[in-house]
DNA sequence: TGTACATCAGTGAACGCGCGTTCACTGATGTAC
DNA sequence: TGTACATCAGTGAACGCGCGTTCACTGATGTAC
């Protein structure tokens, strides 16, 4: 039973767009791999935007839903921050992690797609991720922030894209790194390892001391 | 005084590319911010990858050389490790700023170089950058390895990319972040006040608690 | 049940465009005798 | 000091290529009467 084309498509573009990124990948190399005609991406989707767009959906739309009953069970739960905070990122990346179905490439999207909400390069993705999935972003940031008491807003703003950061890059170059690590360790890592140690890291930034925000000698 | 044909070129490619990217800013851009003609690029410098790790070099070179003397004054101080880790983002940070000159598409700059070292897209300048700044990176890790000493290498190996994340990251975007910033909170930040609220964190995550390393349940 | 038409998924070939690069050329400066 | 030649910085126009997109078209399926 051949797939449909729309999701040969979609399968083909997340994988590549994971690997090299929505610029440097293009349309003759999607569709060759989804082994469909190089119109067909117009015909569905209606430009290499849309295409993009589909492919975030497809990926956010389950995360979000996941996520935002993770973060409401959590809600009525009496635990400590510290333990709340690691509830939070476990929700998002295990989330994430299943969504990825342990392909790798297509946790790279997941961070790439993070990553185009600050970057001006794809100003449309970031439109279209601000205005669909807002709602799921505020809560996010409002069950961190609950548990980062001791932070007035804006210090609570910088040291959470500073977490971020971290995030996204860790997945982002999660292949190069286990690669790296194989070699020079012997230790073959998967994403379940990698996540964990992310998280340890994650939760003991969040926590780190608050510093007076002034400028630098 | 008009300034030569190549440090126009220099300067144009500079801020261009830290503000669109490598792929993203072509050679016409540059040569017509720098008023000189499209072919003057490749008469110079050879091709467009040739400009990219000249202007790779003008940042890293003298970067590493004060970030080199730097480490090697601290090398001798005897300080408590806390301390020597906050000196050697400082170190890194503070001569990054200096190179930059407060312009911040420059520490962007910056920023991209340092993530394109892991991202095979510029296969080229990951391998300028190996090969031309192995020494310095050796000399920065192992200090940083130095006092993180309850990890072992494999450890070590992950926070010390997880921290590097952070800082490419905040950096990367620190121009879209400080915008967000004044908008919400009406705070004017600039580059020195993100990098202080930088190094705190990092050194901080630097001196989180060691984790085992195994799988995520 | 049969026929005419509409809709839809998909196709092959071409379009215009921007890209990095190339090349023959110009004009100024330096050098040898 | 004058002349012939070489070198060098820079130029204008074109080249070939890969890109996203478009368009006329095909063949299958659905629908109305």
């Amino acid at each position: 039973m051949k797939k449909a084309t729309v999701e040969r498509i979609l399968d083909a573009a997340e994988v590549e767009f994971g690997a090299h990124g929505f610029v440097e990948t293009s349309l003759r190399t999607i569709t060759g791999k989804a082994g469909v005609n190089l119109a067909a991406v117009n015909y569905h989707f209606g430009s290499k935007k849309g295409l993009i767009q589909a492919v975030t959906d497809r990926f956010f739309e389950p995360l979000t839903v996941g996520l935002q009953a993770h973060l409401q069970e959590l809600a009525k739960a009496e635990i400590s921050h510290h333990d709340a905070l690691v509830q939070i990122y476990r929700g998002l990346l295990l989330e994430a992690l299943r969504i990825a179905q342990g392909n790798p490439a297509r946790l790279v999207l997941f961070a790439r797609l993070v990553n185009s909400a600050y970057n001006q390069s794809q100003g449309h993705l970031r439109k279209h991720l601000t205005h669909q999935y807002a709602p799921v972003f505020m809560l996010f940031i409002q069950a961190m922030r609950e548990h980062m008491p001791s932070m007035d807003h804006e210090q609570f703003f910088w040291r959470f894209h500073q977490l971020m950061g971290m995030m996204v890059f860790t997945l982002s170059n999660s292949e190069a790194l286990t690669a790296i690590c194989a070699a020079e360790y012997a230790q073959q890592r998967g994403l379940p390892e990698i996540v964990q140690q992310l998280i340890a890291t994650l939760v003991a930034a969040a926590e780190a001391p608050v510093v007076a925000i002034e400028k630098l000698a």
